[in-house]
DNA sequence: CAGGCTATTTACCACTTGGTAGAGAAGCGG
DNA sequence: CCGCTTCTCTACCAAGTGGTAAATAGCCTG
């Protein structure tokens, strides 16, 4: 009856799996048969979990969108009384970005349109954008905050946290260990930038 | 003998088709059929010219590379005193990509590690990259710019480029026209941040 | 016209893909 | 022990994949 899956389960592992490889390899570059051989089960198993491939990419990005999208609520609830809830999202983001590098990876396949489960990510996250874009609008009106267009504004920082998993894989790539330092220093980045665009003065 | 293809000849159209198919819908997602069918022709003819899918992709990376390349060394060229040749970069670098957005996907989809063709983008660009950081380091040598990491400055430019890919393709699917504005904007911050970690001061 | 060279075709092949059908197996309440 | 459900398996399939072999046509040169 349980709705959520116990951990190490059979469809909690294929999942995790999954996950990994959409995010590394893609979707297309990701067959059932692989991924079945890597758990030591076999792809019958899979499909009686999540139906087809697309089903299976459908689940993992509900999680996924699932836990990008509670980690954010939970910054927003920590209400600081006007303390910059900007920066708090920011943060958050960033810190399940940290902790699930291959969450990136997943970000970063599904951001491309035409793909399959773009779609559905942006089902999960159009709420959230829409009531950021309320929000910065009812600041904008108070004059606490700069007049901008909000919804340019938040698809730019949306692809700054897309072009992150970018950076992680290339400087990899690059031999540069996986350092924090870049990711740190972007966020200070993405930061200074959202403040600018939203600083009443100036 | 001539190296170079009349454009219009079945090869160069074989490679503009390609270009756009691996860069929207994905290296494994381009099928040899499915862009011979979309040329009117047959799978085989590909084939003839390029060997595999495999060498087809290495083309049309070869020819995206070299028009970025030249690109860029051309703005080098260009000597302005000492005036900014980091502005010339930045701005040759976001015109080309303007100029044939189709070339972006293909640098997303490229810049995935583990990725065809990652590799040999990496050697076209490397030596461009080299040469970058060694006349930063005797900038720095020099006093013109400040101490800092030109490694992770480069690497942390280039995908903010990406990310420009991301953005425009984003913004898109949001229903948001190919608009210039959020691009100029991104170019902005780029040179801003750049500028940041050059000025000798601070 | 012969002979080669280039370009494109038809015909096929081995293999992999996602997906279906149905058989066991393991547990569990009666 | 029975019957039911849940899960995993074996066996198989139609469609599509990249790739090979060989035939055909055009074209220029001798």
């Amino acid at each position: 009856m349980a709705t959520t899956e116990a951990p190490g389960s059979t469809k909690d592992r294929v999942l995790d799996a999954a996950l990994a490889s959409f995010g590394t390899a893609g979707y297309d570059g990701t067959s059932l048969d692989a991924l079945a051989v890597g758990l030591g089960i076999r792809k019958q198993t899979i499909l009686y979990d999540f139906v087809s491939k697309r089903g299976l990419l459908n689940s993992v990005v509900d999680r996924c969108a699932g836990e990008m999208v509670s980690a954010l609520e939970e910054a927003l609830v920590e209400d600081q009384p006007d303390g910059d809830r900007v920066e708090a999202m920011v943060r958050a983001v960033f810190r399940v970005a940290l902790d699930q590098p291959v969450l990136l990876g997943l970000l970063r396949e599904v951001s491309r349109p035409n793909s399959p489960g773009a779609q559905r990510l942006r089902g999960h996250l159009e709420p959230l954008l829409a009531r950021a874009r309320v929000w910065m609008e009812a600041e904008m009106a108070a004059g606490r905050m700069r007049r901008t267009d909000a919804q340019l504004l938040l698809l730019s920082a949306y692809s700054t946290v897309v072009g992150v998993a970018t950076e992680i894989e290339v400087l990899r790539a690059a031999g540069v260990g996986p350092t924090l330092r870049p990711v740190v220093q972007r966020r200070r980045e993405l930061l200074r930038f959202l403040r600018a665009s939203v600083d009443p003065a100036t």
